[in-house]
DNA sequence: TAATTCTTAATTGGATCCAATATTATGCTT
DNA sequence: AAGCATAATATTGGATCCAATTAAGAATTA
């Protein structure tokens, strides 16, 4: 099979993020072209995406290279991920769910307890885990009605997870912190809460602390206590 | 001079942001390179960076053609702006702005405050006004030491202003409502104050307040009182 | 030995060619 | 006349070619 102008970007994309393609690394067209078995035109093209998604910059007349990208960098992102998914989150509670979204949240949240009932997380629960995550978040952002959120995300979406500085990111640390997914799943379970109950205000309160827990940069259990408090009380 | 890959990608936005290209035109890559007389290959390069900007879709085997983007579109793309700005407004405030980023946005106030000043406002003046209020943003943005609200905001940049529904865009309609430019321009000089001052909340407030200004939905001058009046009694 | 200049080579950007594919138009058949 | 099949055409994606630019290295000179 030929390999198509997508799956070189894709491949590209999944070195980077692998680490196969440190930061750092130069990547010109020609060795790449060979390396991959297509020509310089689709690697010229896959290049200009992914400068587009901040995982290469382009150094003039020597090639490009592999951002590394800095802790403060992926923080910055975080950030903004937390403020968009916010408003898609208001948006989504002022807006009104359908059905059917409405119903595939409840499944997503119930595979979530399901996967967090176990005793001990394995890495294949993890990644279920991550799975289930993503699809969470891609509801409420579809659920917003707001294109314009998923476009503006668009150009954070692979750069948290490139290698240069794994942060909290790499799979061990995340088995390590598995109590974290816990607080962020109860997240989840208020935010759906605030959306179908219309309360948008707070739907985005939440998302964008919800934001931040990714970042290991969680409230105290305390405040998740009243946060569960205050949620009994409403509506 | 030969026409470079940048200029067939500005000329191309150009024509559709000014109108020449409308909603709805077919493009395809062959017409395209011999009426702006360069080869197919920065066409071809330029039609996937516009598809990226949100101002071309792709209908495969046919080309592209001009989006028209709705209303609601907008709308959502300065719901959008709004977030993101708030954000930079804030990590402006709790960061803190180099003495020349302070000065920069003192020196544009004095500078909308000189254009507002005049008893009726002229199309150069609001070409001016729109100018020094690109860079009041810009620098607010920079000031929050986080690249990834640029990077995000970038996919939004030209949306807004394509010529589909120009609502309230058009110069004539922005003459006419002149009286608003005061109320965004008495924004800045909060938003500025509240930077300064390192209130960081109210700065992202106000900031997500102004994002609606533009579009014409305002709140009710009794609003505004009391904003100057809540800004006079604290710090 | 260090600096400067000149040459070489690497690299990209644009143009053109070729192949694959899907749409559209045309003509034939019922 | 309408529908279907087939042919022609439009269109893109990938490969290769050519030219322009500049970075890097070598050689020469002070």
């Amino acid at each position: 099979m030929q390999k198509t102008q997508l799956n070189v970007v894709t491949s590209l994309r999944q070195m980077i993020l692998e680490g196969e393609l440190k930061a750092g690394a130069r990547l010109a067209e020609i060795p790449t072209s060979e390396k991959l078995g297509v020509s310089r035109t689709p690697v010229r093209i896959a290049f200009r995406a992914l400068e587009q998604e901040g995982l290469l910059t382009k150094l003039p007349r020597r090639g490009y290279e592999v951002r590394s990208v800095s802790t403060e960098e992926i923080i910055g992102a975080v950030e903004v991920r937390g403020v968009l998914e916010g408003l898609a989150a208001r948006q989504a509670a002022e807006r009104g769910m359908s059905e059917d979204q409405q119903k595939a949240l409840a499944a997503l949240l119930e595979e979530g307890d399901r996967i967090l009932a176990v005793d001990e997380l394995t890495e294949s629960d993890l990644e279920q885990y991550q799975q289930m995550n993503k699809r969470f978040h891609d509801i409420v952002i579809e659920a917003s009605h707001n294109p314009a959120i998923h476009a503006a995300l668009s150009r954070n979406e692979h750069l948290p997870f490139a290698s240069a500085s794994a942060l909290a990111f790499d799979k061990a640390h995340m088995l390590r912190e598995a109590k974290r997914f816990e607080f962020a799943h109860m997240q989840h379970h208020h935010v759906y809460h605030a959306i179908v109950n219309g309360l948008g205000t707070r739907a985005e309160g939440i998302m964008r602390e919800h934001a931040n827990a990714t970042l290991g940069y969680i409230n105290s259990p305390r405040n998740a206590d009243q946060l569960t408090v205050i949620s009994e009380h409403d509506t």
